[in-house]
DNA sequence: TGTACATCAGTGAACGCGCGTTCACTGATGTAC
DNA sequence: TGTACATCAGTGAACGCGCGTTCACTGATGTAC
């Protein structure tokens, strides 16, 4: 069962439009790495198939397979950002806020696995991702203001600072998503990610520690 | 640079020994998985030459590639669970001992991120681990028995049951993990995994909320 | 108004490579008669 | 005590495959004179 074999040849784009076939390798890449989940699995000859072009016209756009995978990646990073930001609009309690932004972090994870994988669990994923560039995403950078705010109005603690703390949200969030994703056959309970970011928030309400 | 340009061929095994070289073909692939962190570039023949061998002579031993690899993700599991058991010894205090896991857990990953990488990382790693064969490992198993003590004595809440708390601390303990692991370039806090599960405990730890 | 030319958006065939696996074989060693 | 034979632990060469990438090319379309 060939499911690619359908030619479907692309008509050629008018003089001033090449860019046009970008976007749709872009879009052919993104649909490909959310089917098959598989970095590895997605071909230069999958991707020129899936638009209807061929192999070779990719390279008029992108220097190799890397920058197209990257520039994938990098789209999906903001549609993960924006989820949450959309997530957190409105909800006023710098507390609630917090786990909104969990949950939604979790569910953007769960509802489109291969991409998260792309993002955060294949080998290399966060190669690329030096501090300074993190620092200044804009999902990231929301998070730590979140998390300020929260201790600010002196709902939570946040030692040594915010964004110490953010890191931890992150990697508390981070924790469920790819544990889900990576043993899907388990029957992880349905409510894991609202049990596991509760618990951790709790954590940070109580008084501080008296250790020493 | 060719690292591997030494044939070095190995002796055969004498008569009754042929299971020797199962155990060579093991070891090497664990060094293999070891250094390269992928299971995609680790091949047969890599293997085969690692040992000394030629490639068919796997095929002795091993039905194909994926029971080679299955076996080794299998002992490096058993590593995990005996690193996290070596840890917890002697340890009294429930709550110490729940932490005491946790950090082991999470310096095992750290420490040996192509076989943790393996192990719950790769495409399809816990596809082959349900339900009943992760329960009954005796990693999870122990786990669960650590989160009941620490129950019963009253340290710390544990809704609905044992089991459930046991996947949260395994979920919290493997995002910190995999995050480090999958995000390597980033200026992680040392003290990332002790301030993640301290705070994740002290939640456990806190008066059952009150929310209807 | 016609024509030579440059440009653009691609194509078709081929490159070398490494992969997992198979197949027919070898040669030492033990065993039966 | 010698010899034919079975078995064991491998080897060497080759299979078909899909991969990323390159190279010479095509043919429609706009532009300069």
């Amino acid at each position: 069962m060939k499911t690619s074999s359908t030619p479907a040849r692309r008509l050629r784009a008018p003089r001033g439009q090449g860019g046009q076939l970008r976007d749709e390798l872009v879009a052919a890449t993104e649909r490909l790495l959310a089917t098959t989940g598989d970095e590895e699995s997605v071909s230069i000859r999958a991707i020129a198939n899936a638009v209807g072009v061929s192999p070779p016209a990719i390279y008029l756009h992108f220097p190799d397979k890397d920058a197209l995978i990257f520039e994938v990646c990098a789209l999906r990073f903001g549609e993960l950002a924006d989820a949450i930001e959309e997530a957190a609009i409105g909800v006023a309690d710098p507390i609630e806020a917090l786990l909104v932004r969990g949950y939604a972090y979790v569910r953007f994870a769960v509802e489109h696995p291969e991409q998260y994988r792309v993002l955060f669990l294949r080998p290399g994923a966060g190669r690329k991702l030096t501090a300074d560039e993190l620092r200044s995403t804009s999902a990231f950078g929301n998070l730590i203001r979140a998390v300020e705010e929260a201790h600010q109005t002196g709902a939570i603690r946040a030692e040594p600072d915010a964004i110490a703390t953010a890191m931890e949200l992150w990697a508390v969030a981070h924790g469920v998503a790819s544990l889900v994703i990576g043993v899907p056959d388990f029957p992880w309970p349905e409510d894991l990610a609202d049990r596991v970011l509760q618990t951790y928030v709790r954590g940070l309400t109580s008084a501080a520690v008296s250790s020493s």
